[in-house]
DNA sequence: GTCTATATGGCGATAGAC
DNA sequence: GTCTATCGCCATATAGAC
């Protein structure tokens, strides 16, 4: 690296288009491994699943990426959506997270996929326990701050841990069970929250 | 060790004492491999690993197992304690259930059992699939009969679910973040419920 | 201990875009 | 002609089963 870095203009090497058109794909490979990844598990999943999915060879996505793991870690990092913020503050902000119960059929990949990376954490790999170690303190994060916009309580630390374990542990028992009453236990828990935080 | 093979006298067909012994060495390989799979999930344990715990050849250990589907089945099996019921009634016999959340370091392999089990079910895994509903009709219904002795409220089976919900996910939530409040999390939901139910 | 099946990953070759 | 994307083939490793 010693001649001056990208000076002017350097397109040179690969066109434009050529990087637009390798972006693209590695984005739908991306897509295919993460369902793949939530309907397998890491374990069991295997590169000709993936690239079957794509219309690739297998040689053909490790040209992509190079490894398994490469493919893994990609997935992993483009699994972080910022949940859009509605503006809404305290216990209604609250009763907004019901909406990742998961009855949204289109959510149903990413959902899947995050409680079997959650299963393989709590089994030992570690590329997915840095993740969900890092989404649970986003989730945490994103519930205190909403709670402190409303009513605050005291013990918030324990408001919140009960918000995401029971929120996380319906997910997992409507992916279990579609016909569970998530959808009311929830509210349930939300009616109770709320007289309790308008009480005090 | 050209000696004559058991011809003398053999025993036949099997004596206690082999008998006795068989299921003791069975009993000792489940109890590993329930280890190794809590450890490290089903796809990625090897037979050699549970083998060497117990002290065996892979080979040893596939004469009292023919398969590993068959040990895994076999620590499914097993894996169903009913919890001891301590009589106490309502929501009483709810905060019980705290006990279950695991910061009883004994009670640790099993419950990451169970939760490395639930993402296997969810990614696929049938045997697995079908232990873990059963599983969670015998915990509902458990939760259910608890309930029904103390006050009975019209909700039910969003409350049901609530409990079985919350107390699966700060177990998880535990595992994956051994400092999460979780104890303060669960008596925060049943004194919740607690207020409710009296005032019904 | 051996056999077999399967999965990852790398090497070489080919077709096509610029 | 050079670079990229893809494919076919193979070498290696590992696990399950007998």
């Amino acid at each position: 690296m010693i001649e001056q870095q990208p000076p002017a203009r350097r397109p040179r090497h690969r066109s434009q288009r050529q990087v637009e058109e390798s972006a693209a794909i590695k984005t739908e490979i991306v897509t295919a491994a993460a369902a793949v990844f939530a309907e397998n598990g890491y374990a069991r999943t295997t590169l000709d699943a993936v690239a079957k999915r794509v219309g690739l060879g297998r040689t053909g996505l490790l040209h992509h990426f190079p490894s398994k793991e490469s493919l893994f870690h990609a997935v992993l990092d483009r699994e972080r959506e910022p949940a859009a913020d509605t503006g809404a503050t305290g216990v209604e902000a609250i009763r907004e997270l019901g909406a990742l119960l998961g009855h949204g059929t289109a959510s149903l990949t990413p959902l899947r996929l995050i409680h079997v990376l959650e299963g393989e954490a709590i089994a030992g790999n570690e590329a997915a326990a840095r993740y969900v170690a890092e989404r649970l303190d986003e989730v945490r994060g994103e519930i205190r701050s909403k709670l402190g916009r409303g009513a605050g309580p005291r013990d918030s630390d324990a408001v919140v841990t009960l918000i995401a374990a029971t929120v996380n542990g319906l997910q997992k028992l409507w992916l279990i069970d579609p016909d569970a009453p998530t959808a009311p236990a929830f509210d349930l828990l939300v009616d109770l929250l709320e007289a309790r935080l308008t009480t005090d």
